[in-house]
RNA sequence: GCGGGCGUGGCGGAAUUGGUAGACGCAGGGGACUCAAAAUCCCCCGUCCUCACGGAUAUGUCGGUUCGAGUCCGACCGCCCGCACCA
């Protein structure tokens, strides 16, 4: 018996270039069979893949893999989202040009990813910043443009004023510029966007079509689309007016606790604001200050509320003895519904926070009974939507939809000048996307700027508007902004001098539609019909959590304006969805408090105690699990694992253990793990061949009891593989292929010392076979290396997948667990046939049943067929 | 702050979706083989009581529904993701 190790490095190149030069993953438009379009998210050319695209192309592949040996012609592309922000960093940082820096982070992941063995057509692999690519995003734009899916709206950005550029959120740390540490101002820019809120309603109510999502991400993008049904109220200012204005009106969604009422507040940019602002150098200031927080919503809603109180009173709408103060307040936005609130404190926490700080009036509306009439309300344990309305004049004893409804009817027929005071409203959150970055690394947007004819698309023979590539990063800003020749052009009107726009697009346009281009990658049109109608839907998309709303959100928009511009007739990108989670590992810190690579370190283990150790024996400390990152240096390059154990192995131990939508711990032992799997599995193969009867052995009529149970396993085993694959579930699958190759491995172990009768022998060729097929998928180059092994034809990578045996997954018997009272204290095993009465009588028989009960009588037996017996007494 | 998710042995996790909690793997312990080691093969392995048979207890915490709860409901604690200019 030969016991030779299985050698990856010598192996897997191998039999990529055997795939390589068969064509086995190309993928032609016009193939016949049935089309299964797999497709994991491009990733972002950073310099090199990390574990998470391991991870993540690993499972793509596995998909593919599948559904290519279930018969389906099967797209699986791969490219680049190569426009964005680190490459500016690096720019500025290295004196390296964006696009060299792209362009060979590019050379050096492709090649990463060509050492996976993944089953891609790199035929079709695109590069965003390519300009083959966003030419025809720039034509897109021109055709939304025309459609009226753009608009051209002021919108704010964070300005440093140090270092005179725009800063991304992330970029903001605590209200100042990361690099200059300046004091974060807000401006006001003329920005470009995309009219996604145009469709709301159908962006939201599509969700219900889309079955094949996680239903949490269905649930982020319903919340964030954020439908409300609510009322616009007007209110009177009281007594004057404010530079011609005389009212404030508000949206509120409780009008029915409008008699609790006990503030309006505004917000920092309200146009009431800002009016009230020019005599009033603090209130000036307070707005100021509120602009400073940034533009994320986050940091604006963790900040304290604050608020300023402007001397304004308006007229309570339906109380006209009653006036009620005008605030301008921090947390009042001014992009959602009017820009001014309404203030209940009895029944808002955040206007109850408020009115504590303010000592204004905390007046309770509704309320569950009349004990608690009276009480400040508790907003934990706040009987708010359930309760009747008190203290509301003509709404005491309404429910609180019914009082919603009584609000908006009284106002609705109430004047206030000439219109009625109030008017029912669906609102959104959801908010046009802006498009505009003032940076060079992006898109540019075919737009020419001119005096007379104001902004003139390029036309159509001009495109693609080109970067170009002469451009340094000196100075602050944006290059195109201050590149002569570049920036001044004609009118295409008229001939006068104008400029480009000089603002690119947001990077998550090019990400927006990549899947759609891959359908064709080469058309000289952004998308060829027959083709992008053929394969899209994406029927399995993999990617990360962490896009659950904006990157998928924008997709679906960007679909259906493809569908308004006759670039394609799917409205939903993406049938089916899978997130998946991350890859994370140990940090490591030394004395100093430096953070440390696994790499640095050496990690013992002496009685459960983990200790980590530099070369010279310094102790390391061993910190948290966290996601890999360059920052904590706790990050495993995966050309190093692919060197040392093979893509098999990666690939193995990323898909085994972790349920692949939650993280996964990166561990050593754990990659060793997979390593010794793949030995073992060389050397079952390896007696399998020795063992089982060659290839094309006629199958024997009859099996004897060992050779039937063999077969059995591996039906059974094959049955679960091919069902957990179809839900995504690796890590059972792993688990399945475990169990059976420890009956396998048994089988092969007794055949040293017994020779296998002919059925069982033709029962183990069957066996590796179907084992080698199984794990081929997940570790395609083993297989291959296996599948010679056994004397298989042509490649299992285009092999079909086996079928199952129907007859093989059922037993005959069945062993029940017998409970008393919920408490197991038996097993019973029954023929398959045996009636509800028989087992129940069976066991009342049981020794352990009868001591269990002592002597109290049996109340009743729940026999579940198929499941289970519980005896109660 | 708002929205979403997760929580099971020493560790990663499984549990037929309300039916035997801990499959499978890792780590650990014991044994076989070996001059020895590695590799491999066999056995044990939640906790507590018991020589054992067996029993009690156990799925972040507290409570509820049910013949039966890791799974459903309510409250709490902890961790993670997103929040519109990171991708």
């Amino acid at each position: 018996m030969t016991t030779e190790r299985y050698d990856a490095r010598d192996a897997e190149p191998k039999w990529q270039k055997a795939w390589a030069d068969r064509g086995t993953f190309a993928t032609k438009n016009d193939d016949p069979r049935p089309k299964y379009y797999v497709l994991e998210m491009f990733p972002y050319p950073s310099g090199r893949i990390h574990m998470g695209h391991v991870r993540n192309y690993a499972m793509g592949d596995v998909v593919a893999r599948v559904k290519r040996a279930k018969g389906f012609n099967v797209l699986h592309p791969m490219g680049w989202d190569a426009f964005g922000l680190p490459a500016e960093n690096a720019a500025m940082q290295n004196k390296v040009h964006p696009r060299e820096w792209t362009y060979s982070n590019i050379a050096t992941m492709r090649d990463q990813l060509k050492s996976m063995g993944l089953s891609l057509d790199w035929n079709r692999e695109v590069a965003t910043c390519d300009p083959s690519y966003y030419r025809h995003q720039q034509r897109l734009f021109l055709d939304f443009l025309k459609a009226g899916l753009v608009d051209r709206k002021q919108s704010k950005v964070n300005w440093d004023p140090v270092d005179q550029t725009v800063l991304a959120n992330e970029q903001v740390v605590d209200g100042r510029g990361w690099r200059s540490g300046a004091l974060v101002e807000l401006r006001e820019l003329t920005q470009w966007f995309f009219k996604i809120s145009d469709f709301s309603n159908e962006l939201l109510s599509a969700l219900d079509t889309l079955d094949r999502w996680p239903d949490k991400v269905r649930l982020m993008q319903k919340n964030w689309i954020g439908r409300s049904e609510g009322l616009h109220v007007r209110f009177a200012l009281a007594g004057r007016s404010v530079h011609g204005v005389s009212e404030i009106e508000v949206y509120t969604t409780r009008p029915d606790t409008l008699f609790g009422a006990a503030f309006v507040a505004m917000a920092a940019d309200h146009p009431l604001t800002r009016a009230l602002s020019e005599d009033d150098p603090k209130l000036a200031a307070f707005a100021e200050d509120c602009r400073r927080t940034g533009t994320s919503a986050a940091a604006i809603e963790t900040a304290e509320k604050q608020g300023y109180d402007t001397g304004l009173r308006v007229a309570h709408p339906l109380d006209p003895e009653q006036t009620l103060p005008v605030y301008a307040a921090n947390f009042v936005l001014m992009e959602y519904g009017t820009g001014a609130i309404f203030g209940c404190p009895a029944h808002d926490q955040r206007d109850f926070e408020f009115a504590t700080k303010y000592h204004l009036p905390i007046k309770r509306v509704v309320a569950s009974g009349p004990e608690d009439a009276d009480q400040v309300p508790m907003f934990e344990a706040d009987p708010a939507e359930d309760g009747r309305l008190v203290h509301s004049d003509f709404l005491n004893g309404l429910t609180v939809p019914e009082a919603k409804d009584a609000v908006a009817r009284q106002l609705e027929s109430q004047s206030l000048g000439n219109a009625p005071q109030g008017k029912r409203q669906v609102n959104y959150r959801l908010r046009d996307w802006g498009i505009s970055r003032q940076r060079y690394w992006g898109c540019p947007i075919p737009i020419i700027h001119c005096e007379e004819h104001g902004a003139v698309p390029v036309p159509n023979d001009q495109l693609p508007v080109t970067l170009p590539d002469d451009i340094t990063f000196d100075r602050p800003g944006n290059p195109l902004d201050h590149h002569p020749t570049w920036k001044n052009v004609p009118c295409p009107v008229c001939g006068k001098p104008a400029r480009r726009e000089t603002d690119t697009m947001d990077t998550f346009v090019d990400s927006s539609w990549y899947f759609a281009r891959f359908t064709d990658p080469k058309a000289d049109a952004p998308t060829v019909r027959s083709a992008v109608d053929h394969w899209l839907p994406v029927d399995q998309y993999i990617g990360g959590i962490e896009h659950a709303i904006l990157h998928l959100l924008y997709s679906r928009f960007f679909t259906r304006a493809m569908k308004v511009t006759g670039h394609t007739s799917v409205d939903e990108p993406f049938a089916g969805l899978f997130t998946q989670g991350m890859v994370v590992h140990e940090t490591y810190k030394d004395a100093a408090g430096q953070w440390l690579s696994p790499a640095e370190i050496r990690v013992t283990e002496d009685g459960g105690a983990r200790k980590a150790f530099l070369p010279d024996g310094r102790e390391v400390e061993i910190g948290p699990i966290e996601k890999m990152s360059k920052s904590k240096k706790n990050t495993v390059d995966p050309t190093d694992i692919i060197q040392t154990y093979g893509a098999d192995t990666a690939r193995w131990f990323m898909l085994s253990d972790s349920p692949p939508e939650r993280d996964v711990i990166w561990t050593e032992a754990g990659v060793e793990g997979a390593g010794r799997f793949v030995q073992r599995l060389w050397r079952i193969i390896q007696d399998a061949s020795a063992f089982g009867t060659p290839v094309g052995t006629a199958k024997p009529a009859e099996f004897g009891p060992e050779a039937h149970a063999l077969r059995q396993a591996a039906h059974k085993a094959l049955n679960a593989v091919s069902e957990d694959v179809d839900r995504l579930r690796f890590n059972r699958c792993v688990a399945h292929i475990y169990d059976f190759s420890n009956t396998l491995g048994a089988v092969l172990q007794n055949a040293r010392t017994k020779t296998p009768t002919p059925d069982l022998a033709w029962a183990i060729r069957e066996a590796a076979g179907i084992i080698i097929q199984l794990v081929a998928p997940m570790m395609p180059h083993l297989a291959e290396e296996c599948w010679a092994e056994i004397g298989g034809q042509g490649l299992v990578a285009e092999a079909a997948w086996p079928e199952v045996e129907p007859a093989l997954l059922v037993s005959d018997s069945v062993t029940y667990p017998v409970q008393v009272n919920g408490k197991k204290r038996d097993e019973l095993t029954v023929a398959l046939s045996a009636s509800t009465e028989e087992i129940e009588a069976e066991v009342r028989k049981l020794d352990s049943v009868i001591r269990a009960i002592g002597d109290k009588p049996i109340r009743k037996i729940v026999v579940v067929p198929q499941r289970i017996v519980n005896v109660v007494a």
